[in-house]
DNA sequence: GTCGATCTATATCGGACCAATATAGATACG
DNA sequence: CGTATCTATATTGGTCCGATATAGATCGAC
């Protein structure tokens, strides 16, 4: 799922600048799922439009830098409806975290528990994102979304919460 | 977690080629959480021997390419364990399954449905894969990251079956 | 009331990383 | 006997991220 794709999708439920995009990954729906940074986002969205996948209209504001605000085309619509029927890129998942734990027997009893603990908290953060959001409309997706998630997220903390304690009697090696 | 240093944390647990370090991501204990493609550990693997950080010992083969094999030096497993006591970067899940089913209202159902089966696929298949290496000998990291998959890997199992069926009643809207 | 922080909004650059490709003989299978 | 897969290296094009630059607006603290 390239950046490119991802800005038409976020398109097709209502008009915004590259800025408005970028924010939607940190508030609403598409949290902990999707991603991308301005680097990719600005040039993604200038190739789109040179593409006519997307508009654009330039609203002048005063004292301020003017906006872009892009729409999507009849054109873009179906393109990233195209995408959607083609076979999907397969997740990835990179844990640092997961990394670590693999060493635990190099590391000092202390780092490894607070490994554990940094990572809980984390999570546990990520889901009440999750929660706070319930209240509001939702489309089905991003109720899929936010289920999917949940249940990840849940598991996580749960299985955290067995192995706490198993790490703490394991002898350490050298940490120098 | 750069390429440069998940290279140093496979050579802690012995010597090894380039090549073998991509397909330990592969086949065992690395799976699913930690990836690097050929086109970036061959010039880590070449930056950290520059370093000094890893040593390299060049086995000419009869008609073969001459192995490198790469061997961590003290100073680089300093180094490794000197980056797992500083702070880890942040999980990064990326699931092109959970943005396409954020448009869920835009699919036919039919394809919906198919995007639930197939990821539910792909996910039994990793569930498999970590069941199958429990045989083996295992550090203790080796068997939280296993537990760790299959915690999360079964929720999502869990979740995607509650959800099936929730989308088949759901009216399509125009698919082009 | 003014100073610093945060917000809106654009954009670029270096570097990291991936996917694909090239090379090339070995082995294994049908 | 041919073809696919395996061992093993390496490069290239392109994508993407993180940091940085710019610049005025707003807002809270002191």
């Amino acid at each position: 799922m390239d950046v490119r794709t991802i800005c038409l999708g976020i398109l097709t439920r209502g008009d915004a600048t590259g800025y408005e995009i970028k924010n939607l990954f940190q508030h609403d729906g598409y949290q902990h799922f999707v991603e991308a940074s301005f680097g990719s986002i600005y040039p993604a969205l200038n190739r789109l439009t040179e593409e006519g996948l997307v508009s654009v209209r330039e609203e002048a504001q005063e004292k301020r830098p003017d906006r872009k605000v892009y729409s999507i085309t009849p054109a873009g619509r179906s393109a990233f409806i195209a995408s959607l029927l083609k076979p999907l890129p397969e997740d990835r998942h990179r844990s640092p975290f997961v990394f670590a734990m693999l060493f635990s027997d190099l590391l000092p009893q202390a780092r490894v528990a607070q490994l554990i603990e940094t990572y809980a908290q984390e999570v546990q953060v990520k889901l009440a994102q999750l929660n706070e959001t319930e209240a509001r409309a939702q489309t089905p997706g991003e109720e899929f979304a936010r289920g999917f998630g949940r249940a990840i997220y849940v598991a996580a903390l749960q299985f955290l919460e067995e192995q706490r304690g198993k790490f703490e009697t394991a002898e350490p090696v050298a940490a120098e």
